[in-house]
DNA sequence: GCAAATATTTAGGCTAACCTAAATATTAAT
DNA sequence: ATTAATATTTAGGTTAGCCTAAATATTTGC
């Protein structure tokens, strides 16, 4: 059984190599700075992750995961997800609170709890944060979203999640009335700083800067 | 934050302590069986809970829990008990196979997702098993403690406690050499009075008024 | 009360994680 | 293409847990 350690691990090289090509390799240093560790303790577990299997390791190349290592970390992913449907639906949390709980939820061995718990949810497809839960055979579709900042003028979309779940973003769009799901569209970009001007709902006008947009993903009306 | 082996190591000390007297030490020998560990590992991991001061331990003694101790006891079992109660009522496991799932539940750290999770179960008082859940404040009713008129001729049972601390009782009690924890049984109830002839550790006869009987509070050996 | 049995601790070692600092490899810049 | 900057690994050390075997306490049985 991986220890919590890996599986956070193989969890954050899923996460850095998302979108990526196939057998994108997540360099040490980018792995260190996402997990807040030091880069010495990355080349360490690169070399137990692939002794183990997890991952395909080439030093100085960085880390790529196996099928065996893909398997863990969507079945994390599922779990992690699952459970912050289960907070936020069931336990009435926040969207910006889900995280961090179900962070330690995702690491509880069970298999059968999480197909029971999947049933008890009603075989939900998509988290509080608007991201797609794997099912249970590990199938994840690819998210067709892309970032606010780059939503054309004039054009409707609607949120369907964001770039990471800081907490600090997330309670910024809740103060501006910004959640999963609302219709938006762009009326102007400020000079300078590039802040965008919104209608939300297709009435309210909100402002929010270009680093807060670079985050927020939303998807065009089709 | 307390690391899940030391709550593994609390929550069987305050385990193999329920129901003994307060301050009672478990010996180095009884909790490495409970947990299938080495002895060594227990005497070095009571050296550690000693100084983190979770238990009061008296070398070649053993450990007893402090009040710190206990109360992360507490809250574990409590955490323990309704994720037990969720494991049955909301995902439909049987009562046997709650237990492993739990104990892994048990070590998510949120008290607010412990609240939350109470009030979605109804506050529920007992757990699949028959066993008290502690409330939020810790409080948990003493396991099946009756009055001693109670206790069925011939039944083992042992001193947990008594009805009201008067003085004049417990030095009644301590002259006929019954303390908390003393082994008894009822030999016969004398025609009359009801008073009680009783066995105690086992050996020693004593007699003991209906008076006192009623006021003396026991378990029922299982 | 002393020897034998049992319980407990100490000694010495192991692994998985972590760290900092030093060494080495790779990439970028002139 | 060589140097400078950056990225990565190695070296060496720490801590929490675990182990077995040896040493020491305590308890028990005669």
């Amino acid at each position: 059984m991986p220890s919590q350690s890996i599986e956070d691990y193989i969890k954050a090289i899923w996460t850095l190599s998302e979108g990526k090509e196939d057998g994108y390799a997540v360099s040490t240093n980018a792995l260190a700075s996402h997990l807040m560790t030091s880069q010495a303790s990355v080349s360490e577990m690169y070399k137990r992750l692939a002794e183990k299997e997890f991952i395909d390791y080439v030093p100085y190349r960085g880390g790529s995961l196996s099928s065996k290592g893909r398997q863990l970390a969507v079945s994390l992913i599922r779990k992690h997800r699952l459970w912050e449907v289960f907070l936020h639906e069931k336990l009435g949390f926040g969207w910006e609170e889900v995280h961090d709980i179900a962070e330690q939820l995702e690491h509880v061995h069970s298999q059968e709890l999480t197909k029971r718990l999947d049933d008890f949810l009603d075989h939900p497809l998509i988290d509080p944060h608007g991201d797609y839960i794997p099912d249970a055979e590990g199938n994840i579709p690819k998210k067709r979203a892309k970032p606010l900042v780059e939503l054309t003028l004039g054009m409707h979309a609607q949120v369907v999640g964001v770039m990471d779940s800081n907490s600090k973003l997330l309670s910024l769009l809740s103060q501006k009335g910004i959640a999963l799901g609302t219709p938006l569209c762009v009326q102007s970009v400020l000079p300078f700083d590039d802040s965008r001007v919104l209608t939300l709902n297709g009435d309210q006008s909100v402002e929010l800067s270009y680093k807060a947009c670079e985050l927020i993903l939303i998807q065009e009306n089709t």
